[in-house]
DNA sequence: CATCATGGTGAACTCTCATTCATACTATGA
DNA sequence: TCATAGTATGAATGAGAGTTCACCATGATG
C-alpha cells in the first residue's frame, strides 16, 4: 500500500503539500502575532489570513499556544543562528563584540517579524503558559552566556577593564534589544547602522573621559 | 441641602470614604495586574480582591482599560518623582548619573508592583488601547530626555567622551530596566545594590582598557 | 418617623473566542 | 468506476469575561 518512492524523505507530494500548508499557517500566524500580539489575534483571523478553515489549524497544531510556541522555537533558532557565530568568529574579543553588535542590523532587516514576536511581549505574564516563559528564559541564556564568556576572556587577557562580564553582557543585550525594537517599529525614522556604531562607542569607551595618567 | 462644612476640601466623610474605596480598588488592581498582567486579570477578580461587587468598580472607573490607565498615571508619577530629582541635584554630571543609578535600588524596594506594571507589558500590543501605549512613550521620554541632557552637559564640559547622549541615555535606561525587573522578580537571588555599582562601572569606564597614551 | 438620595450589589446579558465534530471533498489504488 | 483514507470545512459549542441594570441598604434630611 505504501510504495515509498523516495525512501530518503518519508514522503512524497502528499507529505510535501502538508508541510507547505503548515508553513503557510506558521507564516500567517507570525505576521499577525508580530503585528498585534498573542492575545489580540484569534484563530479565526489566522485561518482567514492563511486561507484555511478554522478547524484546519487544529490538524496541524493542538492549540493556539502550541502554534505560538512553535513559532517561538523556529524564529529563535533562526535569529540565534545569525548572531551567535560572531562570538565564535576570528579576531580578538573586541572584534567579536563589534561584529556581534553590527550583525544586529541584518537581524532587524531580515527578521523583523520574528524580533517583534520575541521582544514585544518579552517580559511578562501577558504571555501564554509557563512553557513559553521558560523558553524565553532559555533563549536569553543562550545569548547572555556566550556574550559574557567573550567579555570575560577579554578581561582575562587584559584587553578589557575588570568589569563584571555577566552584568556587562546583560547591559549590552538589553541596549541592543531596545534599539532594535525601535528600529523595527519605525524603520524610516532610524538609522540603525549609525545607532549601533554609537552603542559600540558607549560600551567600548564608556562615558567618563579617562584621565590619561599612569596605571 | 449641601451644607459644605469644610469648604476647603469639597467633602466630608462621604467624600473621604469614597476616595478610600477608590484607593482600595486601585490598590487591589495594582497588585493583581503586576502579578498576572492586564489580560489575565478579570474585573470580577479585582472586585473580589477589593471586597466589592463587580458593578461597584464601574461606579469609579468607566472601564477596565480606564482603571489600568489610572494606575499607570499614578504609579508613573510616583516613580519618576523618585528618580528624576537626582538629575537636577547638586554635583557634576558624573555624580548625577551615579546618584540616578543608585536611586533605582529604592524604586525596586518601594515600588516593586508599580515597576512590574510598567515593565512587564512594556513594549507591546499586548496592551489595551493606543492611549496606554502613548502614555508609555511619554513616560519613556520623561526619562530619556533629562538623562540625555545630563550626559550632553558632561560631554560639553569635557568630562565625558564625545558619545551620542541620546543613545547613551537609552542604553543606560534599558540596562537599568532589565536589571531592576530581574531584581523585582526574584529579590532573593539578586543583590541589586552590587549589580548597579557594576552597571556604573560598565557605563563609566567602558569595556576596552584605555591605552593610556597621550591625546 | 417618613422620605430620599447615594452608593453598593450581583445576577444576567452579550460578545468574543478557542476548540470540536459531523460532513464534504479528493486523490489514490484496485 | 467504486471504495477508502486522509484532509479540509465551518457552523456549532461552551467557557470566560466586560459591562449593565433593576434592586437594596444605609444614612442624611425635613
Amino acid at each position: 500500500m505504501e510504495v515509498e518512492i523516495a525512501s530518503a524523505g518519508k514522503s512524497s507530494r502528499k507529505e510535501r503539500e502538508r508541510q507547505q500548508h503548515r508553513q503557510e499557517i506558521l507564516s500567517a500566524a507570525l505576521r499577525l502575532f508580530a503585528e498585534k500580539g498573542f492575545h489580540s489575534v484569534s484563530m479565526q483571523e489566522i485561518a482567514a489570513a492563511a486561507e484555511f478553515a478554522t478547524g484546519t489549524l487544529y490538524n496541524f497544531f493542538p492549540s493556539k499556544e502550541d502554534l505560538f510556541f512553535e513559532l517561538l522555537l523556529v524564529t529563535a533558532e533562526e535569529s540565534l543562528g545569525l548572531v551567535l557565530p560572531a562570538l565564535d568568529g576570528p579576531g580578538d574579543e573586541r572584534d567579536k563584540l563589534s561584529h556581534f553588535i553590527r550583525l544586529h542590523v541584518r537581524i532587524a532587516r531580515e527578521q523583523a517579524a520574528a524580533l517583534r514576536l520575541y521582544l514585544l511581549e518579552s517580559r511578562g505574564r501577558c504571555l501564554p503558559g509557563p512553557r513559553v516563559e521558560a523558553k524565553k528564559k532559555e533563549i536569553d541564556e543562550r545569548i547572555i552566556l556566550p556574550l559574557s564568556n567573550v567579555i570575560a576572556a577579554g578581561v582575562r587577557k587584559g584587553h578589557f577593564n575588570t568589569i563584571d562580564p555577566v552584568i556587562a553582557a546583560k547591559c549590552l543585550s538589553a541596549s541592543l534589544e531596545t534599539l532594535i525594537l525601535a528600529a523595527v517599529d519605525d524603520p524610516q525614522a532610524t538609522d540603525l547602522n549609525a545607532d549601533l556604531k554609537k552603542v559600540e562607542a558607549v560600551f567600548f569607551n564608556g562615558l567618563v573621559k579617562s584621565r590619561r595618567g599612569k596605571a
